[in-house]
Parts: structure tokens; C-alpha cells; sequence
DNA sequence: CATTCGATCGGG
DNA sequence: CCGATCGAATGA
């Protein structure tokens, strides 16, 4: 008999309790849920995800140390990391790995709508979901994949020319096409 | 304190 | 191509 708990309670923390490559990866072609406050649902199919892989990885923000900002990273796999870029969008990302190692994967976009700042936006991921566990109950979570992902492709991170020679270059950006 | 600089987006 | 916009990080 198929287990229900994982379409009732999405993706627990034995799916995000690896290495954070595998997570991103894993992630596409879930479904990405949020539940407005008058209960109504919005999904969208994950696309596209980057790795942000501790503090050896210039190109993650754990790579200056733990701070006030990077504290959630450092905790449980299972929780959302949001923080405000460039003072005005909103990007979501989950905390992958074991406790104590800060690592993250951020939705890049849905099969919709791209772009991490527009996902966001459009479906009210704010702030205010910094640090809260993914779970049907905090109105956001994240569904399994329905049918498999294939064509799946990879390549360097956007916007992290900044990151050095190696950890600018590699191909920790995964996405997936319909072709 | 002051300054710099982004894991971006939308408009011209 | 460029400006908007603001908090985190850094350095004086």
C-alpha cells in the first residue's frame, strides 16, 4: 500500500538530510505549495534550484562565518532560509544537510514562473517565513515529484562572479526543460 | 559610523 | 543597458 503521509505532510526531512547537489537536483519537478491565510493553495512545479554548499563555497553567504542572517543554515535540514536581495526581492531557499553544516538550495523558478525574486512574489514568500520549518501546518511545503524529471541540465550559478575562479564556475545550477 | 555591494527585476 | 532600493558585511 502507497504511504499517504508524504502527498499530506510533503517532503520530510529524510529528503532534505543530504548532500545539498543531491537536494537540488531532487527538487525539480516538486511541487512548491503555499497556503494564503483565507486557506486558499498555490503550486508550482520547481524548475530550476542552485546549491550553496558551506562555508567553503565563496559563492554562499555561510562563507563569512555564522551570523544573525546565515544562523538558519546552520540549524536542521527542513527550514526556509529568506532573505531581501538587492533591498527589494525576496529569495527562498531550504536548508539542506546534517545540523551544523550550513547549506542551502535556492528555487530559482517554477515551470511558470521565472525567476527567484517573481516566484516569490507571486506566490507571497516573504521575510516573514525566515526560519519556519517546511510543513503544511506554516503554510509552506513542498510536495514529491509526480511523474520523472528527465533532460536535466546544470551549469554555474547566476550572479556569483564574485565567488572566485573555481566556486564561480561550478555547475551547482540545475534545471530542467520540456524537451 | 560610512561605505560598499549584492543568490534581481523591470523598464527604456 | 541601467536605475531602484536596503540590509548585511566590512573597515575606519
Amino acid at each position: 500500500m502507497k504511504r499517504h503521509i508524504e502527498t499530506t505532510q510533503g517532503l520530510t526531512k529524510n529528503f532534505f538530510d543530504r548532500d545539498v547537489k543531491i537536494v537540488a537536483r531532487d527538487l525539480l519537478g516538486c511541487g512548491l505549495c503555499v497556503r494564503s491565510r483565507q486557506g486558499q493553495i498555490k503550486r508550482q512545479v520547481i524548475s530550476e534550484t542552485e546549491a550553496y554548499d558551506g562555508e567553503k563555497d565563496l559563492a554562499c553567504h555561510a562563507s563569512r562565518g555564522r551570523t544573525a542572517r546565515t544562523e538558519v543554515m546552520y540549524g536542521p535540514s527542513g527550514y526556509c532560509y529568506v532573505y531581501l536581495c538587492y533591498g527589494v526581492h525576496w529569495l527562498l531557499n531550504v536548508v539542506t544537510g546534517s545540523m551544523g553544516y550550513p547549506a542551502a538550495v535556492l528555487i530559482r523558478g517554477s515551470q511558470e514562473i521565472e525567476g527567484p525574486g517573481r516566484l516569490t512574489k507571486s506566490l507571497g514568500v516573504d521575510g516573514s517565513f525566515n526560519g519556519s520549518k517546511l510543513s503544511k501546518r506554516n503554510r509552506l511545503w513542498i510536495e514529491p515529484k509526480e511523474a520523472r524529471v528527465t533532460h536535466i541540465r546544470s551549469g554555474p550559478r547566476v550572479g556569483v562572479d564574485y565567488a572566485g575562479e573555481h566556486w564561480a564556475k561550478v555547475p551547482y545550477r540545475f534545471w530542467f526543460s520540456k524537451g
